[in-house]
DNA sequence: TACTGCGCTGGGCGGATTGTCCAGTTCGAG
DNA sequence: CTCGAACTGGACAATCCGCCCAGCGCAGTA
């Protein structure tokens, strides 16, 4: 699963230009079309590239306000919590953690005060003992992998 | 910027099937090619959708670690600390946050042991005063969009 | 050294889709 | 009632896609 350097500028050129077309970006890239396509494929079965979904943004759909929560999870109520945690359509992740918590989540609401009712159905449920929510504030870094996959595609290094 | 039941239908079928293009949408949807096209054109425009890129998954590219940081930055290091973890490349994303810590940023490693580079990578900076680290080992929710915009579709509430 | 497998090149093929028009119709707002 | 916005159904040329092929250079191996 290592990347070499043509497959990081592929990528790149991908993230950067997304509609551009396995002709042009095989122009751009100065090799034959048949290649990038193979490349292409490659990446997707490898599992690199997961696939194109569209990227949809919670602000411009009214849910201008995010927020992180750590979860404190009764003993053996994970996989209930869990359950009950997917059902809530303002939980866009959910992760099981090491240290001080159980579980972080990111959370979206429409503002401030719709906020706490998110909170209050994500807590309100038996398994949760305690949350701490931490309110985003600025994203001076979204959500990014363009430099990994720069930095993998530098690397020699063998992976997986 | 409100979504009607017709957007959130396109935006979840594009989810599920992204390669399916503009007719075929057209045909599964029930309405005529140009009504998609201008709706998408209208959603990308609003920026209710951002994109198309690439979904990368680091695990795939050698990073199968990921860990949330919560940082505490030194009173007014704040734009220093941020132009810092800008140019980590294991730092998907940062933001700034209120509670406990003042931001709190995703990094990916090559490893366990690899995190500890990361880590110290990332606050091996003046302005950090302290790092609190929560390693993930499951993500039963991964980042996902759909749910919300089915709600979205769903309520008439006039947004943004 | 010769062999073999692999990836890349450059080309070609038909089918399908795209972007872009258009006129006609419906529907809600003023 | 009239207007504008949105949708429909259709058309067009241009482009691209998926797929196929033969040939070539390079690596590792026998």
């Amino acid at each position: 699963m290592a990347i070499d350097h043509l497959d990081g500028r592929l990528i790149v050129l991908l993230a950067r230009e997304p509609r551009i077309g396995v002709l042009e970006m095989s122009r751009r890239l100065g090799v034959a079309r048949g290649t990038v396509q193979a490349r292409l494929d490659r990446l997707q079965s490898n599992g690199v590239i997961r696939g194109f979904g569209p990227q949809v943004d919670p602000a411009a759909l009214g849910y201008p306000v995010t927020a992180f929560a750590t979860l404190q999870i009764r003993q053996g109520q994970g996989a209930d919590v869990r359950a009950h945690l997917a059902t809530v359509p303002e939980v866009l992740e959910l992760h099981t953690t090491t240290g001080s918590g159980d579980m972080l989540c990111r959370l979206v609401a429409r503002s401030n005060a719709d906020l706490q009712r998110v909170i209050d159905r994500v807590v309100g449920f038996d398994g949760i003992v305690r949350a701490a929510t931490a309110i985003v504030m600025e994203n001076p870094v979204p959500l990014r992998i363009i430099p990994l996959v720069e930095q993998a595609a530098e690397d020699p290094e063998t992976t997986t």
